[in-house]
DNA sequence: TCATTCACTGAATGAACATTCAATTAATGG
DNA sequence: CCATTAATTGAATGTTCATTCAGTGAATGA
């Protein structure tokens, strides 16, 4: 007789929908909510729902893999019935996509808060932007995890590349502009702009990949390091190398 | 009525048995073949079987994703029946792990392997490792979406992250090793060799990703162009700053 | 030549899955 | 306070899945 295909069972389920109605609103301030207030019935619930749904599975797609991520794990989590999904984002594939969204939303936003918030020196928003990638926020063991799940989809889900894309070319761009003042002001001669924001670009995903893999060995403050370390050998004018490095 | 949950369909069965059982042998060399030749029978075609069954698992993972690869879909590439999977590998999870470790294997060999061939200098060394990453043989299209599917079960996986940290820690322990005789050797008091091992791994992923992401705008070259350039940066009389970097 | 061994096949099995939808519940507006 | 509207529920549906295993047939050895 065929063994139980998915052994993933463990935890319960969680919380029942009556537990979650409790909770209506998220703990979470960071909401776009538009807000067509007191016209339309529920329309903020609608949008609290959604969010509770992506919280969800973020947290599923974290603990059981996008393999292991099913309507019952995500409902479960969020404390709702298995239709509601359906309900609110039509189709498993859809929820995903809009959680990958989410977490690119997420991402631009703090990046683009830190870039407008540094002073004015070119160094220092090339740093705001190196430091948002290390944000609790945006780097939580949680949220790597569900990252490198979608990177893990997005060899063969061009769709999801289309995502990632956007996001990364703006960044990638700035920080090449970046650069690119950095050099002009300095005296960088041989150095490339381009090449030097692909480098960065790598770097983040690397060092998150290391504090995915290697949790406790290899943390924020590490991967900070090693991109502050990174820059001042480049870019030795314009970035203090940290203690060791 | 339910609509049909995964339209993966496509391509076809790819194989029949009869037409898998001519091309027995597989076709490339690489190969452990411990080959207790003539006596007990067929234990060759068992080594053969297993290796089949790993290049499908492969093939069908970077086609389908790991939530998308079945028996069906390995078993169809490969061309053999749905229960030898079960035979030879008792079950998928066995299967996937024993096709993570191939790779790391795989990948622990090319690196090993040219590092044992270069020249004796510490930095050819180091070169060597950095190079054996972009061999076609290792980063193809294909074997990059494979690593990063697991990499997205890592996070959730003790049992991959134990496969990946074996290779990774032996790489890192001797990138170290060659970073502290260059340093020793050479004119740089503050450079820190775990630090740049650290950043060594980290931009070997990164720059994986960003060849799987955006496949046509970054490519191997320019990866080793990257890192040559990084070299470069951090021990300037031991590595030629490539044309552009 | 026949018996034995063993890789291999694929239909059968039952669990788990995504999705549907009739019914229920809660909120709003009149 | 009722009528209307819309969010929510969860059992039902039909499909796909991993795994099993009785059976097949090729090879080996006697």
């Amino acid at each position: 007789m065929p063994k139980p295909q998915n052994p993933r069972r463990a935890g319960g389920a969680d919380r029942t929908p009556a537990q979650a109605r409790q909770t209506q609103m998220n703990d979470d301030p960071n909401q776009d909510d538009p807000n067509q207030t007191a016209k339309r019935p529920r329309t903020a619930s609608k949008q609290a729902r959604r969010r509770q749904l992506i919280d969800a599975t973020i947290e599923s797609i974290a603990k059981h893999g996008i393999s292991g991520t099913t309507m019952t794990t995500v409902t479960g989590i969020a404390g709702l019935s298995m239709g509601l999904v359906n309900f609110h984002f039509q189709t498993k594939e859809n929820l995903f996509q809009q959680t990958l969204q989410f977490l690119a939303d997420e991402h631009r936003d703090q990046w683009k808060n830190s870039y407008d918030k540094a002073s004015l020196s070119p160094a220092a928003k090339l740093l705001a932007i190196v430091d948002a990638h290390y944000h609790p926020r945006i780097c939580s063991r949680k949220k790597l995890a569900v990252w490198f799940a979608f990177y893990g989809e997005a060899g063969y889900r061009a769709r999801y590349r289309t995502s990632m894309r956007r996001i990364d070319e703006e960044r990638w761009a700035i920080s090449r502009s970046l650069c690119d003042q950095i050099i002009r002001a300095g005296q960088y001669p041989a150095a490339d702009p381009a090449g030097i924001a692909d480098t960065l670009e790598g770097l983040y995903d690397g060092l998150w990949l290391n504090m995915l893999l290697y949790p406790g060995e290899f943390t924020r403050q590490d991967a900070m390091v090693r991109i502050r370390a990174y820059l001042a050998s480049v870019f030795p004018g314009d970035f203090e190398r940290p203690d060791k490095g």
